[in-house]
RNA sequence: GGAAAGGUAGCUCAGCUGGUUAGAGCACGGCACUCAUAAUGCCGGGGUCGAGGGUUCGAGUCCCUCCCUUUCCA
């Protein structure tokens, strides 16, 4: 009986791009996923951007656009990824949904209905210029261990103190600068500590093969916790401006994304069902009935840096809610992937561009064997190193995989018109086939990619070496050899169409391929197929070529340099950056190109603005006292219809410090201020991104 | 500070509940072969299995201590 599987990766930020880390658990989830889709099993894999929260209501902000015009542009690009890697999810949607506000809204009053949430009240920063509450990220100051400057509210860089944010000295608003101020909100809260949720958890925890060991563990501890380590309620409320999903009958109070972001699993599960995108996939029951049924099997694949929610609250939540609601059979947890041995940064460029990788014409399928090799079922982080990566693919995949059939098939449509014939015997091939497709598909199975991976390759040094020591080169000079001929050729693809099929999750294109254009089927792989023989081949073609070094080369250049290689090689395809592009389309206003030595004449940097004032006489003007670090400068701007002069105080913004002086009426102004407008009234004061600090050139 | 994972050949890694001279791939040296414009096969050098103790007939594999790396502590 086949089995019904939900699967799901875990939701990527909709505030910026993919990044290989993402890519990488798609490619673990997708391998999977196909498995069993090749087993007969019926799977609906499914995913969707998490949109909502903070950091994108203040990244939208900060572009000018509404947050679901930036979600909208991020969603429309995720297919080019998708697609590019062969990713076969069968739906992405979004958490900013109609689905996912009645989901979580029921989720939450099903949980408040069993006693399982609470009111309390709670003293937090907040930000008078900007009037929000502030999430520790957004608070910066001086750690009162170390006295580091400019240390974030949670914890500090340098010296590792973990604290409050109120513990900082000089606490400021890194969204404006400001001195924030203790306020006090009621929050809604999740009764995880209840005993109920204990009891369960512990059982739900303990189930055999439910998690990884060290998973279990973790969770178990956390569960287990005492003391300053007690297992403690969840915030899961957060007060207006935010955006997200609102709670029902609480004005101004929504929900934390985190507690909408895992119900984004199912609102994208009912959307797929809605669309009848399940139907089409074989599943006739509608949304709720599959979910609440018994054998639907639910399995998210995610990162270890979210075990927390996904082992704690996400299971508490499902068994609280009840029916159709039904907690996750599995969790599977993966590590992080480093590159050259260093942590991913996007500050500092470690990172690889998942894009990039396609744009310079890099074979996906290289990309899925490689981490499909290196891949277990521990939590354990794993490396992209570049030389191994060439090594890997070009010793693997060309020198011993595809080179069976490029070596066998010439001689088969050469000598016996594409026809196979096996005439020695067959039982010791027939055995060592089962043998190395049940092993494989064990490891499929549990996730054990690497073995799988290792006893294809080990399967494939046995038929080059067969082929070897058989020499059809010599058998086919000589005529009355024919049948060995045959024979040797035709267990060598044999091998082949074996490997094709127990690769075919790993590289879904080449292995289709394999099955239509050399064995003539009519349709990709099945599992079932690893073990038939074939009959016949057509004319072997090309299937797959060695990677270059310095593809990879151009991967990792900086985007700088690589945009001067293409520049300079006149042939390349200019990348645009999605800002430039943005920047052309939006640009009312398009002027003249000036060259880098003119822009840098503009002497652009940070300030602080330490007073604002009105001006007596002026109805546009501010006469703002800036802090440039070493000096301070008196500016007047034209700005009041936009700002309260009280609000500004204390917000970074930026200025032109070279500006020639210039007298007015009212005194002389010594620079300006840069604002944003367009045809629509505002007017837009800019600011830098946190971490900089008055006096800073901008360039 | 507490906890977890890891430290095995130049590189990337495999070594299950302790069992014969510690393995693979890549890289390196030599040989063979030439079907594979997309090569392979054979042979070889190379490791005090992080360090030091201990248990055992026997330890990379178990126990203790220490060192190093990474991560987690919502």
């Amino acid at each position: 009986m086949s089995r019904k599987i939900f699967v799901t990766t875990a939701l990527p930020y909709a505030n910026g791009p993919f990044h290989i880390g993402h890519v990488m658990e798609y490619i673990q989830a997708d391998v999977w996923v196909r498995f069993q889709r090749m087993q007969g099993n019926q799977v609906h894999f499914v995913c969707a951007d998490d949109a909502h929260g903070a950091p994108i209501m203040l990244k939208a902000e900060s572009e000018g656009v509404t947050p679901q015009q930036l979600i909208a542009r991020l969603l429309a690009g995720r297919p080019k990824y998708l697609q590019g890697f062969h990713l076969s999810f069968d739906h992405w949607y979004t958490t900013d949904s109609p689905e996912n506000t009645q989901l979580s809204q029921d989720i939450y009053a099903r949980l408040k209905a069993a006693g399982l949430m609470y009111r309390k009240p709670v003293e937090q920063f907040y930000d008078p210029v900007k009037g929000m509450f502030l999430a520790d990220r957004y608070i910066k100051g001086e750690c009162p261990n170390c006295h580091s400057p400019d240390q974030y509210g949670d914890a500090c860089e340098v010296c590792s103190t973990v604290y409050a944010p109120t513990d900082l000295i000089n606490p400021y608003s890194a969204l404006t600068g400001a001195r924030p101020v203790l306020k006090a909100s009621e929050h809604f809260f999740f009764r995880l500590s209840d005993p109920r949720c204990v009891a369960f958890l512990g059982g739900w925890l303990a189930a055999p093969g439910r998690l990884q060991p060290q998973v279990a563990n973790k969770a178990r501890e956390w569960l287990a916790g005492s003391g300053e380590l007690r297992l403690s309620d969840w915030d899961i409320s957060r007060d207006a401006p935010y955006f997200g999903i609102p709670i029902p009958d609480a004005p101004g109070k929504y929900f934390y994304v985190w507690l909408d972001a895992p119900i984004g699993y199912l609102a994208s599960l009912k959307n797929y069902f809605a669309l009848g995108k399940a139907r089409a996939n074989g599943e006739p029951r509608g949304f709720e009935e599959f979910l609440a049924a018994a054998d639907t099997e639910q399995i998210h694949f995610i990162g270890k840096d979210i075990i927390y929610f996904h082992t704690l609250f996400w299971p508490a939540m499902l068994e609280f809610a009840g029916h159709p609601y039904k907690v996750p059979d599995n969790v599977y947890v993966h590590g992080h992937l480093h590159v050259r041995g260093e942590k991913m940064s996007k500050s500092r460029g470690t990172g690889i561009s998942p894009l990039r990788y396609l744009d310079i014409g890099l074979n996906p399928e290289w990309l899925r064997y490689y981490i499909a090799a290196k891949l277990n079922a521990n939590v354990e982080d794993i490396d992209f190193n570049p030389d191994d990566f060439v090594a890997r693919v070009n010793s693997d995949l060309i020198g011993k995989y595809v080179n069976i059939a490029s070596r066998a098939a010439n001689f088969i449509t050469r000598h016996f018109h594409g026809e196979l014939r096996y005439s020695q015997d067959m039982a010791g091939l027939s055995d060592a086939v089962r043998t190395v497709a049940a092993e494989a598909r064990a490891d499929y199975e549990a996730r054990e990619f690497g073995k799988a991976m290792r006893a294809c390759m080990a399967f494939a040094d046995g038929i080059n070496q067969y082929f070897d020591a058989n020499q059809p080169w010599v058998l086919a000079k000589d005529p009355s050899k024919a049948a060995q001929l045959q024979d040797v050729c035709s267990r060598a693809l044999y091998g082949f169409k074996l490997l094709s099929v127990l690769l075919a999750p790993v590289m879904p294109q080449v292995a289709e391929r394999v099955a239509r254009e050399l064995f003539g089927l009519d349709r990709a792989f099945r599992w079932s197929d690893a073990t038939v023989a074939p009959e016949r081949i057509n004319a072997y073609r090309h299937l797959l070529t060695r990677v270059d070094p310095k593809q990879l080369d151009a991967l990792f250049e900086s985007d700088a340099a690589a945009a001067a290689a293409a520049s300079a090689g006149g042939s390349a395809t200019a990348v645009t950056a999605p800002g430039a592009a943005a920047l052309n389309a939006g640009g009312s206003g398009g002027a003249a190109t000036v060259s880098l030595d003119e822009f840098k004449r503009v002497d652009l940097r940070v300030a602080r603005i330490l007073d604002a004032q009105a001006v007596a006489g002026a109805d546009k003007l501010l006469k703002l006292t800036l802090d440039l670090g070493s000096e301070t400068r008196t500016v007047f701007a034209g700005i009041k219809s936009a700002y309260d002069p009280q609000s500004l105080k204390g917000r970074l913004t930026v200025m032109v410090a070279n500006l020639a002086p210039r007298k007015m009426k009212f005194g002389v102004s010594e620079g300006m201020v840069l604002a944003a407008s367009g045809e629509a009234p505002g007017l837009f004061l800019l600011s830098p991104d946190s971490g900089a600090t008055p006096g800073m050139r901008i360039t």
